[in-house]
RNA sequence: GGUGGAGUGGCCGAGAGGCGAGGCUCGGGACUGCAAAUCCCGCUACACGGGUUCAAAUCCCGUCUCCACCUCCA
């Protein structure tokens, strides 16, 4: 039995720590307070990055959509990410590599990122604090940790979450304390400074290193990657987060982790709901440097794609769900974006008829959205709409005006015209003239010149027109 | 080794016991001086082996293959 899911019933998401789908609320009956893990700005997002971040916004459109408010608040990740060995830190190695202060590469970076959002037609964040600059609150957030005796200054003078203290660790991410020893993959190296193997820092001895170091009471360090979304989410969202969001890897020990860290402040859960986006494949593979498939915004712009085609590959594939992106399936969603954008500019042309039956329409993709973003399912539906006979053209562009704040697809938009060069301008009299005495040899050869120039020319009854090739 | 997920036509992908989604590509046609664009038509698939059932892509058992996670990662 096919189930339709019952509009306005709010939106329903899986959550990773109880598995299974809950209702999304605001727990203060305001406002609902979401949390996105943001990125670490020490190189570009790759696409597979914007997957998630746009994972963020369509729970921000369907809550919107819903009437719900939303406060929503995104981390950039500036210092501290690091794995167990400190010179390995992600920003600093960077700015080793290019002989830059890491500061300005953070910056950079987290500017392109930005730019990429908007370009994905993501509403931004609310608040988009920078690491660097909370650190006064992650060290608040260690003070209360250590006065709960939840945390210990290990030898080397860095401070070590206790791992044993906290009774559920593990239940985010199925892991137990047991079980995370052996580490078949990776050898362990036992940490000396560390009392327990699963124990991790929340603030790290600077040791010799200089820069991104701050003075503390505990000498000169810098934070530990977990204690930063977790101070930071309690800071900016009041004490409590709604929804938290980010990618599947970030569950552990990311998450845990900072559940971990949270829940003792709070004496609760400090998150009601975790939603943890899968990752993106690319042609077949995970997208990483070392297999050379990393994909760019800004390259699938330079292929001539519309940058929103991604988000439409996106929408067609459950969040939930591994997703294999192709050249060949953006290309797909490139040419139906143009022909629903195209269309749409022929059906506004109607009388608006925002029937009852059109509303129905739109809150049925809307339902679809609330049941835990089934997005395939919107996408089936949206196509449908260009062949069904039941509505008329000016209820098709009534609903496509009514979704667009939940599509984001920029479907109500012309095409993009760029201004014609004069170059082109004089071929285009030209063949116009040559098609008036029949010269269809000239006619042709022009029409090859205009092509190389990118313009593509449709000869119909009424004459000649041109559009910028695609 | 542990855990989770997946195998559907040339490609991408819905569907979750009966009625073969849809898109892209490709082929044919209409239109056109020719193209392009557009429209119409076509291409009939569910990894393998058993089983349950009147009926299986869908349920059960087994096998194979692929992918991901397991303290770098969105």
């Amino acid at each position: 039995m096919k189930r339709e899911p019952k509009p306005n019933n709010g939106l329903h998401i899986y959550d990773t720590l109880e598995r299974k789908v809950l209702p999304i609320t605001a727990s203060d009956g305001q406002v609902v307070r979401i949390y996105c893990c943001g990125p670490t700005v020490y190189r570009d997002a790759h696409v597979g990055n914007l997957r998630t971040f746009l994972l963020s916004d369509l729970v921000r459109r369907t809550l919107e959509f819903s009437g719900l408010k939303v406060k929503m608040v995104q981390n950039i990740t500036d210092v501290g990410h690091m794995s167990e060995d400190f010179e390995e830190d992600k920003m600093l190695a960077q700015s080793k590599l290019e002989k830059r202060d890491p500061y300005s590469i953070a910056r950079e970076y987290e500017e392109k990122f930005h730019k990429d959002l908007a370009e994905l037609n993501i509403l931004p964040a609310h608040n988009y604090p920078r690491a660097s600059e909370c650190i006064e609150m992650m060290l608040e957030h260690i003070a209360k940790l250590t006065e709960l005796e939840l945390a210990y200054q290990g030898d080397d003078s860095s401070i070590y979450f206790d791992s044993t203290k906290f009774d559920s660790y593990g239940q985010l991410s199925g892991n137990r304390l047991d079980a995370l020893k052996p580490g078949h993959r990776y050898e362990y190296v036992e940490a000396g400074a560390k009392r327990f193997h699963a124990d991790w820092a929340l603030w790290k001895a600077a040791g010799n290193r200089r820069e991104m170091i701050w003075q503390t009471a505990y000498g000169p360090g810098f934070p530990g990657w977990h204690i930063e979304c977790s101070a930071m989410s309690l800071h900016y969202l009041q004490g409590h987060v709604d929804l938290h969001i980010g990618g599947i890897d970030l569950r552990f020990p990311h998450h845990e982790n900072e559940r971990a860290q949270s829940n003792p402040l709070v004496k609760g859960e400090a998150v009601s709901a975790w939603l943890h986006g899968e990752h993106l494949l690319f042609e077949g593979r995970k997208m990483s440097k070392s297999s050379g498939n990393v994909v760019l915004l800004s390259d699938v712009i330079t292929r001539g794609f519309d940058p929103l085609s991604l988000r439409f590959c996106f929408l067609e594939n459950r969040y939930r769900s591994q997703m294999d992106l192709s050249w060949n399936s953006i290309s797909a969603a490139h040419s139906t974006l143009q022909r629903l954008r195209a269309k749409y500019q022929q059906w506004k042309l109607a009388p608006r008829d925002y029937s009852d039956e059109a509303s129905a329409f739109v809150l049925a993709i809307l339902a679809h959205f609330q049941a835990d973003l089934d997005t395939p399912q919107v996408m089936i539906k949206l196509r449908s709409l260009e062949k069904e006979d039941q509505f008329s053209d000016g209820q098709k562009a009534a609903i496509l005006e009514n979704l667009e704040p939940l599509l984001a697809l920029k479907l109500l938009e012309e095409m993009p015209i760029k201004e014609l060069p004069d170059e082109a301008r004089v071929l285009l009299e030209a063949r116009q003239r040559a098609r008036e005495n029949k010269d269809f040899a000239l006619s042709d050869q022009i029409r090859d010149q205009l092509l190389l120039l990118g313009i593509a020319i449709n000869d119909s009854p009424s004459g000649q027109s041109w559009s910028w090739k695609s």
